[in-house]
DNA sequence: TTACAGTACCATGTTATACAAGGTATTTAT
DNA sequence: ATAAATACCTTGTATAACATGGTACTGTAA
């Protein structure tokens, strides 16, 4: 068995949670995500980032403005919509649900 | 935001955990794991379940032996390989991480 | 003013999983 | 025999993570 595409399937879905965690807490851009995704252990590179944002957005529950930079181009600064803000505390019920789960199972051992 | 999709999305990759968590307990066959995972509430359907259990088998972490019924057919009956609860205690800490890294991001918020 | 390095953005193709839907085989009761 | 219940399994679709490669803008130094 390969554990490490397991961890990989495990992270699936909990990404856009904790991109939304973050957004709720204020505005990023991408290279601030990855950065602060990185010090909590979850390792995310652009390939992935990228794609997730623009869906998220065309979801509804990102919108973005642009921002000067004073080193490089512009960044896109994404924030949570008010839609995203329901979203996000439906997505803390499932998350503790899902932990709740496993406790669950684990107990019952 | 279709937010019954995101939670199955992060379900993903968490049945294979907790699917080895029960076996771990004593073995199991579909209708037992269907049952014990609704109980906790993981609402699993047979169309997920039988391909994960063959993908499991195949990876080499469960094996499987044929018991008779006293009512119907016979069952597959699922137990875990010490391959598999080698891969299991590695399972065990990649979930705790992801459980490590949402509390550090919330707590940061 | 040209060349280059750094930064940020984005798209495509592959692989893996959840699930719906539908099908087969065995047992037991009528 | 036939039907109902139980258990097994397969196929097709949608979605996400990630590798890879590419585009565009900015500032700096030759």
């Amino acid at each position: 068995m390969n554990v490490d595409n397991a961890k990989s399937q495990m992270r699936k879905g909990m990404l856009d949670y904790c991109i939304m965690l973050l957004l709720n807490e204020k505005p990023h851009y991408t290279t601030d995500i990855i950065r602060r995704l990185k010090e909590a252990n979850l390792l995310v590179v652009e390939g992935t980032l990228y794609p997730l944002l623009t869906r998220l957005k065309n979801d509804g529950v990102l919108s973005y403005e642009w921002q000067e930079s004073t080193q490089g181009p512009p960044r896109k600064y994404y924030v949570l919509t008010d839609e995203g803000r329901e979203a996000l505390s439906q997505m803390d019920a499932a998350w503790n649900e899902l932990e709740n789960t496993v406790h669950m199972i684990k107990m019952k051992v």
